[in-house]
DNA sequence: AAACGTGCCGAAACCGTTTTCTCGAGGCTA
DNA sequence: TAGCCTCGAGAAAACGGTTTCGGCACGTTT
């Protein structure tokens, strides 16, 4: 790296004004001109239209938006530290708002009920349109507040407030496809290994489980839902008191891929087939570990895009005064791969 | 979900006008206030305060930023689909600006120069004060251009424009600690398993490790360094080969976490003790692949806060006037676990 | 030739805030 | 009592656009 200064001077941002100077119009005409209004000729138009190029004007969105009484901003409000929900959600919404009409403001609160209301201080100064707040986790979480002067939507973690907007990924629901999937390769002993206990999502997953097994006629394996921790590690030591216990097995549910993987390795260490033996599924579709897994481990994806296209929709609604409130839930969707089926 | 519309009366976000009109004063005077600015008189100062508290006014960032000529934005312009970089060099950055100072405008190009030229016309209409551009990869990228009117500042992957300014992670540093950390502990025949060899980075960190056991008057254990791909199949059959060819070994650096995990796998497999027998190490150190492994894995972390850190103080510079050309290089930090030395 | 319509352009107001300038009231001194 | 200073407050301009409105120069009709 070479230091230096006297980079210097670095080129103004144009202005409406200079275009019109340089097509000889009043600022008037030129912004007529420039956004296909009628009532100017088409040689002046043409004229402005050069100088705009020439100069690369860039309308101060800015000024437009204090007339227009709308910034075309939203703010992101997350609390997810490694962006693995916030990051796919930011790209849903990218894509509802139809690219680049919208800009986002993200905003990293981490957890800090402190940095959340001073990140909102600073994006309602600057008049965003609208509001996504992301959770750390499904866990509902408290509301903002109810008579902000821009809709809020929350996303991947509900607010407590019932009068708020909700959109959160149905775990209920996750846990029964799952366990469909699991039935319709023809288990018929299916175990449950799951997260801590005090987590809606493990909580919900789990009855989403048991009642799609409940469905089919079946009893879980291994009489209750194991839960611990949302680790390898965990899904290690539960795996081996499964084995211990002598529990007659075809099929482990994990509560997420990190307890699946422990799994895997738990069971290749006592020379267990997967999936002809046992089949092993995860929540979560987290590429890396999926992908990595001996073998490729089938998978609950939580559609976070998804979510984050619906988020935007309906904060658009809201903010064409068409607002909704309650929670809504959005499927998931079973992404299968070798760790239950022979066919990937 | 209870739909309904009807949640209507929005209220309005509150202007200088409303807090003036409420205090009794001109909106000069209610300016002047707020903003602790002399010849007012102290009731009537107390009296705007209170008007403003009353309505909970917000100050319209946008109309102020007209003014200032800076709009205290900047933005994030990543190709960093995951966000695996782009949250922690974000994170960094705010903590750098000083909380709430500063906003970011996150948008994701998704490595397509479309849809980023789109973005940048977006960012520069909104008159962001300096952007940062994040790659995909810590390959050279092409340059956004010489003359735009806000500072850029290159991170994670440097522009190939020389008169640009880059900061990012010391790849061949990174190689140079990680050969380092291993012969500390004592290793003195070290393999290297790599990611895919078109890559800087695997090269850069090859290149480090090299020179630092040739500096310990070692060679390569292996003869060469084995490139593949960034996956932990890739790791595995590596490691299977280095065992199948008997060669003599007490370490394995591998080019990333996810091959590590490959090569713990297979050495488990083959009943060798890690890190007994062979010391097993990563790069990126992300923690959902190290703290999940058996042992926890060694792995050299790239920095990525201090890194937007960096780039945003350096941003600060460039728009004070002070600007930098030339890359900057951040270093790296071993992280110890079990997986190199028993004490962990 | 007067009345009228039409096409094109510019002046001015507006958004919400900050800053500068002006002005009046009151207290003080000579 | 005239002159001066200070304090407090408001009017106005500015930022960069968009929109409304008025006006000018034509050409057409009676």
């Amino acid at each position: 790296m070479s230091a230096s200064d006297s980079a210097g001077a670095r080129p103004r941002a144009t202005t409406l004004r200079d275009v019109a100077l340089l097509a000889g119009v009043s600022v008037a005409t030129a912004s007529k001109a420039l956004n296909g209004r009628a009532h100017v000729h088409p040689d002046t138009r043409r004229r402005v239209i050069e100088a705009a190029e020439r100069i690369s004007f860039t309308p101060n969105t800015l000024a437009q938006a204090m007339l227009a009484g709308q910034t075309g901003t939203v703010g992101l409000l997350t609390n997810d530290l490694e962006g693995r929900f916030s990051l796919p959600i930011l790209m849903g919404a990218e894509d509802a708002f139809g690219a680049g009409k919208i800009s986002v403001f993200l905003c990293d609160a981490r957890d800090d009920a402190i940095r959340e209301e001073y990140h909102l201080k600073a994006l309602l100064g600057r008049r965003i349109d609208g509001l996504i707040v992301v959770g750390s986790n499904t866990d509902p979480r408290p509301s903002l507040g109810r008579d902000l002067p821009v809709p809020v939507v929350y996303a991947y973690a509900a607010s407590t407030d019932e009068d708020d907007f909700s959109v959160v990924p149905d775990n209920v629901n996750a846990g029964t496809i799952a366990v469909e999937h699991l039935v319709a390769t023809g288990r018929r002993r299916i175990a449950h290994i799951s997260g801590e206990a005090h987590f809606t999502a493990a909580r919900d997953r789990a009855t989403g489980a048991l009642a799609a097994l409940a469905s089919a006629g079946l009893e879980l394996a291994g009489t209750t839902v194991r839960y611990g921790a949302w680790t390898e590690a965990w899904g290690r030591a539960a795996a081996r008191a499964l084995l211990t216990e002598k529990i007659e097995l075809d099929a482990i549910l994990c509560g997420s891929d990190q307890i699946a993987r422990g799994v895997l390795d738990t069971l290749r260490d006592h020379g267990v087939d997967v999936p002809e033996q046992i089949a092993v599924m995860g929540f979560d579709n987290w590429e890396v570990l999926t992908s990595g897994a001996r073998p490729q481990l089938t998978s609950v994806d939580m559609n976070f895009e998804m979510l984050g296209r619906r988020a935007a929709q309906r904060m658009f609604d809201a903010i064409d005064g068409r607002s909704t409130v309650g929670v809504e839930l959005m499927p998931c969707r079973v992404v299968v791969r070798g760790s239950t089926t022979l066919e990937h």
